[in-house]
DNA sequence: ACAAAAGTGTTGAGAGTACACCCATGC
DNA sequence: GCATGGGTGTACTCTCAACACTTTTGT
């Protein structure tokens, strides 16, 4: 008893451009992709003012009149030109000595885009926007490593029991890539029947009709179906 | 495929007292506790200025260099005068349209205290503070009633797959007592020996040595082992 | 001795896990 | 016809859920 959890508690502040004294809110995405047979986040470098040449989560200031939500899905669509993916919100970072100028809060979110070829693209032409793998990251500028962390763990986690794995992969897929992505980002290897038995009992797959020819016997195409319900209770630990 | 999860997104603000055109962050604390065998919540009810005489959940402004954490534990302790008890950052509301006044950004935590006698206080006399039971609430203001149904969604969910259910007994507890808890919370019926083999086989709890006498036969008296490993991994839907 | 609450085992069903071979196509 | 990846079933183990009686104390 008397012990207390419930996760970090850090923050920094990027930009630091407003009039000193009053409080900044920042929105930050993590954005999660498949590329290359691996997890990757895009990050962005900027090339002018403090934090210079030092990569970061995408994100920015909330404007006056904008839901929280809504400045999350700007930065996606600025960064991605996607629109329509998975976006929820993971915590918010509040410390006050995260940065030496003004104090800013640090709403953030994250998001999982499908893996077919998304161009990142930035904002500004002065910045650099790309792909990292999850196990190859650069430096990061603030507590950006923190909510990156926190991120990675929170998408693992809901890999296991919500249907989020399926954002990562286009409309359409064999089952041979789904469980493909769910090896990557779970970093581990699944038996091939018991993947497909388990993923079809579920019921949340329907087949598209087309196949997907290549080097061996064509592979039929599935779909998520929208009307499934995919959040189902996971076995209780207590009691 | 391209459909969006990830809860709510409202807000609301409270007080509105800083100058206009100034972000206010507001920290909001969701009360849990269990009193005649009822989960309840801790509610205050301002006898001033705007929202008057309507209930809502304790919190109030951040102050310039503090943690949002820490404003939570502050709010706590001048409500309930605890300060050692579980606490957990909930969901961060921030709608711009929540109050006509100036935009206020809510980071919502929730607490759960032990039901051993908390008497609430206000921190203010004016101000009215009681325990409710979360099945006979008054109406809340702003989107506060959001926000608790939201923590208790919560709630019930952590319940059943980390160890948060002790953090609503003293310290020493039977497992009568225990399992009446969990079964409040929850609201269904369980069994007592698949309780107490559920609970005994987790391996987080130990005998205190004393006993607990009362009508009839004397009960063990247990309590939460602080090493143990609290959070398990509950059992895989996907895949 | 009796009322009241504590404590204790077994069995059947369902889910998870491990494991190896045949099938359809392109070249 | 062969290389390549797609697709399929069964046996064992473990966990969950249902279910009723004995034990210890106070009065």
């Amino acid at each position: 008893m008397n012990y207390t959890k419930g996760g970090l508690d850090t923050t920094r502040q990027r930009t630091g451009s407003g009039k000193a004294g009053c409080l900044g809110v920042t929105v930050d995405v993590v954005i999660f992709t498949l590329r290359d047979a691996k997890l990757q986040v895009l990050l962005v470098c900027r090339r002018r003012g403090p934090e210079m040449d030092t990569w970061a989560i995408p994100g920015g200031e909330i404007e006056a009149d904008e839901a929280l939500r809504d400045a999350a899905l700007r930065t996606l669509e600025a960064q991605t030109g996607l629109a329509d993916v998975y976006l929820e919100q993971l915590y918010t970072f509040g410390d006050p000595d995260r940065d030496p100028g003004r104090r800013v809060i640090a709403v953030s979110y994250f998001a999982v885009v499908p893996a077919s070829g998304v161009v990142p693209r930035a904002d500004d032409d002065r910045d650099h926007v790309r792909w990292w793998p999850i196990d190859s990251l650069p430096a990061l500028a603030f507590d950006h490593a923190d909510i990156l962390h926190y991120a990675l763990q929170r998408l693992r986690y809901k890999l296991e029991y919500t249907a989020i794995g399926f954002e990562l992969l286009p409309e359409e897929f064999t089952l041979t890539e789904l469980q493909t992505a769910y090896e990557i980002v779970l970093g581990e290897e699944l038996d091939k029947r018991n993947f497909r038995r388990k993923i079809l009992g579920a019921g949340v797959l329907e087949p598209s009709g087309g196949f997907r020819t290549g080097e061996g016997r064509p592979a039929r195409l599935y779909r998520y179906r929208d009307d499934a319900v995919a959040e189902v209770k996971a076995r209780r630990l207590f009691p």
